[in-house]
DNA sequence: GCATAACAGGTTTTT
DNA sequence: CCTGTTATGC
């Protein structure tokens, strides 16, 4: 008897299949990660291979740390000395020894999506780009997709020959460039990016990791975008060992610049790639299987598989409906409590999805009334916390004296009296020197004009320096205390006094906490704990990560992150036009996003083993405004023959091939409203058209009431002008003001 | 320089 | 609705 014994007919065969090119295709509950952990072990225990050999890629640190823990498992040995991480900290570690071949410190710090958009408001101000014409966040998606593209500014440049605008956003994305190099510092796409880089130009570092690599294996291949795509090019290039595991069906990413293509046209870049097809579904019941079966087979150019299994027919897939999304959250968590005190799900057997994290809400509410253990991934991040990136801004600040936005970020918190006037003249003082704003401190007393400033900022650039000198000589743990307690950080919030304030405390706590973790985690493997490790550590985790799954809670958490998991009892909520699918993918003129979206419902379905519940609310507060939906196109799709409506559910199987039609339709007059006829005006309520026109009274939420002036059409909305009785005039598209007829 | 009030603007999903 | 930025008054 053998561990391989386990494994069904195609299993075994991508298990065996070690050599060469080979494309896993796994559909949902397929049990990639038992063949991926079984190869492994295959490929170390039977093939004599070399654990040290072995490069597995996953998406998250968690999938990492499973696949250690269960090839250890099967292997009993070895499992260190495996490179399993995901592509952001395989990078990290690689850029951590040679960064300095493309002039950057080894030292680097890593900036999230916060710090990105701080420097990317700085170069707006340094560039006079009006922020009104060029939006921070479509300048920040130009910059990220460039370099997932691998599209460096000079090659942007050219491209933007001719066209002011992108010339402008390449202008951006040069001088974003310069700030992060002076800054010693990468962002996130920068860390893929600047590897390959790294690759290309250095033939000798390259032999290096492609001859320590002589198998490598991607996860959620379908989630790769172009520039993994490279990265893994470039180090399978000469074994030509690679083994990519994902599921079509399961792309999720394209907002991320993942690429479908990377795993639909894998056999035409490796032509001579094994293909084999997980079919066989291990997870739900046949009932869930057949639904997201339905589901899917509505989007097109999917590479061709059927999922089937032997499990049961099990439940039927309940239906729901509700007049508001507070009588859903109601319903979901009478629901849990219900099967909890049956004793047949446990809090840590349901999951509740959604599309957006805003839904979390009203569920957090209900759980914290009734006390319910409950935890939600996501949403703001614990390390995205004001005051904890104000205490790591000041480790950034120790450990990277060139990381001008954490200095400038923690000069005057708590209060030193350091205003905005002295700010400035060091900035000034340093870009005129081509300091770093540090280096620029301390020498302050250079600094022309700089006044009564600099008793304030030589004692500033004094604590810092006091920091540094003792860092060396102090454990992680003690010094992050030190820190926090020399700084008088801890010290201003016990001062504020305030609720707030106290729950800042505790998240500082938190943060002590959690570095006492890595130190122990790191004694247990021999290693000193270092500030760089941990910050870095800290920069690339993901909230999924602290999924705990031996903890008996409820799990909140959105779609996306529920990509690789799997629940007994399953919550989809929110099914709405609008929401899901999102009111954005809707409108755009370019169906593909539809598709993503379906796929996105295929994986909430399928995270279901045993009962599934759908459910969706006929009115929703969204932005502060109540909007009224139609139950999503997705639920349209699902033979009713599967579905449970319960009491209250009333409707008629609408055509199948409108679904997509119907939802956009609807939704456009919903949201934005038709031809403004008074005759539509009468009573009912859920009317789809404008309920004012022209002359009318209404009222507005702000300003109060008035009379509409003009409507005037704006291309898919309309312009409303209202003389307001306290405001005056305002022109308002209809679609957001959410103008009432009084 | 700082605290507070007023206000504009905006939404998917995230390593 | 909620956040983040600007205006205002001390």
């Amino acid at each position: 008897m053998s561990i391989y014994d386990t494994l069904n007919k195609e299993q075994k065969e991508a298990c065996f299949c070690t050599e060469g090119p080979l494309l896993i295709l796994a559909g949902a509950g397929s049990g990639k990660t038992r063949v991926l952990t079984h190869r492994i072990a295959y490929l170390i225990a039977e093939k004599g291979v070399n654990p040290y050999n072995v490069l597995a890629i996953t998406f998250t640190n968690k999938a990492a740390g499973e696949m250690r823990e269960r090839v250890d498992d099967l292997v009993g040995y070895g499992s260190e000395s495996i490179w399993v991480s995901t592509f952001h900290s395989m990078c990290v570690r690689i850029l951590r020894r040679h960064i300095d071949l493309l002039g950057y410190d080894t030292n680097f710090t890593i900036y999230d999506s916060d710090d990105q958009k701080t420097l990317v408001r700085e170069v707006c101000k340094k560039l006079n780009i009006d922020t009104k014409v060029y939006k921070e966040r479509a300048i920040i998606s130009a910059i990220s997709s460039a370099k997932n593209e691998m599209v460096t500014v000079t090659k942007m440049k050219k491209q933007a020959e001719g066209d002011f605008s992108r010339k402008r956003i390449a202008d951006a994305y040069e001088e974003y460039e310069k700030q992060l190099k002076a800054n010693n510092a990468l962002d996130f796409d920068d860390l893929l990016f600047r590897t390959v880089e790294l690759f290309k130009f250095n033939q000798d570092v390259l032999e290096y990791y492609q001859n320590r690599f002589l198998y490598i294996m991607v996860d959620e291949y379908q989630d790769t975008n172009s520039v993994q795509f490279e990265l893994i090019r470039l180090l399978a290039d000469k074994n030509r060992n690679l083994c990519v595991v994902g599921d079509d069906d399961q792309s999720i990413y394209k907002f991320r610049g993942a690429n479908i293509k990377n795993i639909l046209d894998f056999e035409k870049v490796y032509e001579d790639a094994t293909v084999i097809k997980l079919e066989r579904n291990y997870r739900s019941t046949k009932t869930i299987l057949n639904a997201a079966n339905a589901v899917i087979s509505n989007n097109y150019g999917r590479k061709d598989k059927t999922l089937w299994t032997d499990n049961d027919e099990g439940e039927k897939i309940r239906l729901r409906s509700f007049d508001n999304a507070y009588e859903e959250a109601e319903f979901v968590v009478d629901d849990i409590v219900t099967v909890q005190e049956a004793g047949e799900y446990g809090y840590k057997d349901s999951a509740i999805l959604y599309r957006t994290n805003a839904q979390s809400r009203q569920f957090e509410e209900r759980f914290v009334n009734r006390g319910i253990p409950y935890k939600i991934v996501g949403g703001v991040n614990f390390y995205s916390r004001k005051e904890v990136k104000d205490i790591l801004a000041y480790l950034k600040t120790i450990d990277n004296g060139r990381d001008d936005l954490a200095v400038r970020r923690i000069i005057n918190v708590p209060r030193r009296g350091i205003g905005l006037t002295s700010i400035n003249r060091v900035t000034n003082y340093a870009t005129a020197k081509e300091m770093s704003f540090y280096e620029a401190l301390r020498v302050v007393d250079l600094i022309p004009d700089i006044g009564r400033g600099v008793g304030k900022l030589e004692s500033f650039t004094a604590l810092i320096e006091k920091l540094k000198s003792v860092q060396e000589e102090m454990g992680l743990l003690d010094f992050v205390r030190f820190v926090v307690d020399e700084t008088g950080y801890m010290e201003a919030l016990a001062l504020e006094g305030t609720e707030e304030a106290k729950g800042r405390m505790e998240n500082v706590e938190e943060l002590i906490t959690k570095a006492a973790d890595f130190e122990e985690g790191k004694a247990a493997t021999g290693e000193p704990a270092s500030l760089s490790d941990f910050l870095e550590e800290v920069a690339l985790v993901a909230d999924i990560d602290s999924l705990d799954e031996t903890m008996d809670y409820v799990v909140l958490m959105t779609l996306h992150s529920a990509k690789g998991l799997e629940f007994p009892n399953v919550y989809l909520t929110g099914m709405e036009d609008g929401v899901f699918p999102s009111y954005m993918t809707l409108m755009d003129e370019d169906k593909s996003g539809i598709e993503e979206e379906r796929r996105l419902a295929y994986v909430g379905i399928t995270r279901a083993e045993e009962r599934l519940t759908l459910t969706y609310a006929k009115k929703r507060m969204v932005n502060g405004e109540t909007r009224y939906s139609k139950m999503s196109m997705f639920l349209k799709e699902l033979p009713m023959d599967l579905l449970d409506s319960g009491r209250h559910f009333e409707k008629s199987k609408p055509e199948k091939e409108n679904t997509y039609f119907q939802a956009k339709q609807t939704f456009k007059q919903k949201a934005f409203n038709a031809t403004p006829l008074r005759n539509f005006g009468s009573a009912s309520e859920e009317s789809d058209g404008l309920e004012y026109g022209e002359g009318d009274r209404v009222r507005h939420r702000k300003y109060g009431d008035g009379i509409v002036k003009n409507l005037v059409r704006g291309g898919r909305d309309y312009e409303v002008t209202v003389e307001f009785d306290r405001v005056g005039q305002k022109k308002m598209f209809a679609g957001f003001a959410g103008l009432v007829k009084i």
